[in-house]
DNA sequence: TTTGCTGCAAATAGTTTGCAGAGAC
DNA sequence: GTCTCTGCAAACTATTTGCAGCAAA
């Protein structure tokens, strides 16, 4: 979609604007990230890109996915199994539901959000950052297989 | 306080349903679960108890609370710098307000969580089994110190 | 040319496991 | 007495780092 080649740009240009060199690797990285189809964990960005580049090593996506999550340009989504999984398209903290069968994550958007972010400023006196909110259940798909 | 008395016991109760052993060990961890003081970690409940057992291993510590977790009677808080916090006491989900500088946790009652989760579950067809909210901030204290 | 990036391999951190002896029931 | 649990150490996994050569600007 026109929408991930616009987040590739946006991506790029951080890049640029903070002085990193825009390497090939570098520039797969980001464009796989720009895309996030399925929100993709670091193997499996390491795993697309073998192909491309047979010598890549695991450690440049590492560094790579890190750089550009550091730049504000990619959301890092961390499960309690210890998995990583990451967000280039939509940087910015949002809901998600999960499957918990096929492991797809669906990105949500939530008309109470706002006022419940409220709510708890309120009632705890925090000044809210940022949050993370996950909803973990069964997809359609998942339970007509079953 | 008195909760946390009756959280123990119901542990306990969970335990020698699933023919599990009370040993020292595992009812000291189980007793720090039941408390959940400022939500510890494992090596937070590690480190008390080294002095009531000087030969406690930090495995040891593992096993109890992954073994009373998966009993269903303990949360864990995996969060994105991979540090894992556990709550005995409140062992159903519920959201949390966390300050980044402190790393306090705060159990949060909201009201409109109830909606959301309906809200989700009309969006996206899912069956929702559990969630995961957490708000991160600056608590007042923290706030004020700087 | 300069500086940062990559690939490799080794280091690290957090967690899990195998095993033999100890202890709960 | 039986069978699970514990402590220790080793294994493991995911991630990070040091270094020498390579490549972008």
């Amino acid at each position: 979609m026109a929408d991930s080649q616009q987040r590739l740009e946006a991506i790029i240009a951080r890049l640029k604007e903070n002085d990193c060199k825009l390497t090939p690797q570098r520039l797969a990285v980001a464009a796989i990230l720009a895309e996030s189809e399925g929100h993709p964990s670091v193997e499996k960005i390491y795993e697309q890109l073998k192909d491309d580049f047979p010598t890549m090593s695991l450690a440049t996506v590492y560094r790579n996915v890190m750089l550009i999550k550091s730049l504000g340009e990619a959301l890092e989504l961390a499960f309690p199994d210890g998995s990583n999984r990451y967000d280039g398209n939509k940087p910015y903290p949002h809901p998600h539901a999960i499957c918990i069968h096929c492991k797809t994550i669906i990105d949500l958007d939530l008309a109470g959000l706002q006022d419940l972010t409220k709510e708890v400023a309120d009632e705890t006196g925090f000044e809210i950052v940022t949050h993370r909110m996950d909803f973990f259940g069964v997809c359609s798909a998942c339970r007509g297989r079953k």
